[in-house]
DNA sequence: TTGACAATACCGTCCAGACGGTACAGCTGT
DNA sequence: ACAGCTGTACCGTCTGGACGGTATTGTCAA
């Protein structure tokens, strides 16, 4: 098959990310991952040489991708006086309007090792000190942070706690509190 | 050895939830809860048929426990005007003040099948309506809810992406929030 | 230009070990 | 007598990963 430099890899990392939504966290095995992104179990373990590889390699890119858009997001609130919240603000609101499976690649490694999750605490961090700096308010920026956090969780967890029209006007409720 | 009638299924499950996190989430398996347990692997089956109904009944004490906490602090703030938003509160800095181990048997449970969390989705729903009933502002009972669920997901997946400084001060203006 | 070689990108097979679960015989405190 | 175990033996399945092989593409000296 021709493929492109690193074609295959990504449909490696979104074949794992999808099937772990589909059949568990915990039951993402390399044979299932290697059927679904077409490619055998060899030619897996030939980009990913072990199955820690691949859930590092998944975690990865999903900051990665997450970092995109809200760069973006924040390159169109630029002349605004708060950037970074508006912007975080945007991409959660996108995500659950999109309604995307949760992007339960990180549950899978997750279930493997708690660790795998360090680059998502470094990026967090980082992000929650950003997002304070932009408010001004560090409380407000907690809150915020942390708001949109459990929603995430909610989302990751499926436990669907809210309904669609509660997140709406939450979202806005929290909007105007970063606007004033 | 001399037990009580159901001492020794309360022991298994937390084997079960003290391994999960140590070992995993993904990688419980019945031979290390029992050897945990001191109970031998028929013994373990005898009151857990299969791992399906231990993480169950993981989930189910789970909530159980946190319903028995919750209703404790009630009963103290039953004179408040808000003693449900307050007890729920509390209960959350209880839990990072103790500073035990995140409860990883749930996280176990969603590594096998993300559907053995209903139970605590049935019963967050519940209880975010019964905090927008105490509060009786809706936008401020989901701030309130998700600001918590967003800090117990940040433990539960050992982020640690505050400190714990940081989260007193934002339990200190959540605190004032709803006592206003 | 070409031929030798090497790196890349896979394929297909095989295996040791772990796992969930069954079965069952025996022990023991009440 | 019987619930509540223990201990052992076992089965079928699945899994991560090692391994050897193959086809394609790229590099580079002669």
């Amino acid at each position: 098959m021709v493929t492109g430099r690193h074609e295959t890899r990504e449909r490696i990392v979104q074949a794992a990310s999808e099937l772990a939504w589909e059949s568990g966290p915990g039951k993402l095995s390399l044979d299932a991952v290697a059927a679904k992104a077409g490619v055998s179990k060899g030619g897996l373990l030939y980009h990913f040489p072990s199955k820690a590889k691949l859930l590092e390699a998944t975690v990865e890119t999903f900051v990665e991708d997450y970092d995109r858009l809200l760069k973006e997001r924040e390159a169109a609130h630029a002349q605004a006086t708060t950037p970074v919240a508006q912007a975080f603000l945007d991409v959660f609101i996108d995500d659950v309007r999109c309604k995307r499976p949760p992007s339960s690649g990180i549950l899978a490694a997750l279930a493997e090792d708690p660790s795998f999750l360090n680059p998502i605490k470094r990026y967090d961090r980082a992000l929650l000190d950003r997002i304070k700096a932009d408010l001004g308010d560090t409380g407000l920026a907690m809150i915020l942070y942390f708001v949109i956090s459990g929603l995430k969780c909610n989302e990751l967890l499926s436990l669907n706690v809210v309904r669609q029209d509660e997140i709406d006007s939450l979202t806005e409720r929290l909007r105007a509190l970063i606007s004033e």
